[in-house]
DNA sequence: TCAAAAGTATACTAGTACTATAGACTTTAT
DNA sequence: ATAAAGTCTATAGTACTAGTATACTTTTGA
């Protein structure tokens, strides 16, 4: 059940984006450099991911001197599984239970086979949790441990 | 978030071996063409599959004519989730949150990393139905199914 | 007792996916 | 004009996947 480096780094690059430079201000756009150093990413695999991401219409760029990427919406409306859909396709860890993929397995009935009712069950756990969690909820919840951890 | 084919077949060949020939009676002893054609999976690589089950110790077997395998336990005692981490490996989407095999990623603070927050609660829920589910739990289920199927 | 059935063990391979790397090109600010 | 920055496509090395192949051991039963 492993996420692949393509959507790790894809991941950490959004939520970097939709973190603002200054508390309160707006989504910052950055650099591919910035990105990549501060994640410990090779800047030209996340040059093709953020490509990728920014013709999915998740991102907008500034070509040029300056330039640099930012988030197409409101960090609110980006949730993780649509990014997570974009660079490491469906989310069902098996064909047969996939929404946005579907394929017959060779199990002798689908409809009564136990194993896609557990993985049916994986799916929508799954799925539960990365369409519900926005860019805004992990900006969310970074702070509140950062606070929680400056306390003590 | 693929269950690789290795996975899926190990997983339906432990759910076969679970259901009792006839109702009530003892769990079965299957040969591997026995499953392997009620499957449609390459009966070598089955093999190999059960093999590595029964080097886990998660499966008996008798040699020789009339042969076969047979589970090791109960099957109220073999989790979906004991059977995935032998074929499969940890269960984690992210080295950084696994119980069995964890490893450090490269984000810049691992505590307040925001990426790592949401796959651990990945990882928590499909380990949670994973290793809450017994094979006797899925022969339960697909029994429940057949029933009400047979009602209408 | 010996042939056939069945599991054991290991090596090998073709194809594909993953993880990048490279290089030539376009746009923009100064 | 030039350097900074994104765009686009190709390709390369590696590991993994899914299966094949082959030789061997154990057991049963005719």
């Amino acid at each position: 059940m492993r996420l692949s480096k393509r959507g790790e780094y894809g991941l950490r690059a959004m939520i970097s984006l939709a973190e603002p430079a200054k508390k309160g201000a707006a989504p910052a756009m950055l650099q591919i450099k910035d990105i990549s150093q501060r994640e410990q990413i090779s800047p030209k695999f996340l040059e093709q991911i953020l490509l990728t991401l920014k013709n999915a219409g998740l991102l907008h760029s500034k070509m040029g001197v300056g330039g640099g990427y930012y988030l197409a919406r409101p960090a609110s409306e980006i949730t993780l599984g649509q990014i997570f859909r974009i660079l490491d396709g469906p989310v069902a860890p098996i064909r047969c239970v996939s929404q946005m993929a579907y394929e017959p397995c060779g199990c002798p009935d689908e409809q009564t086979c136990g194993l896609r009712l557990v993985m049916s069950d994986v799916r929508n756990a799954i799925a539960d949790i990365l369409d519900n969690t926005s860019l805004a909820d992990i900006t969310k919840r970074q702070n509140t441990i950062r606070k929680k951890l400056s306390l003590n």
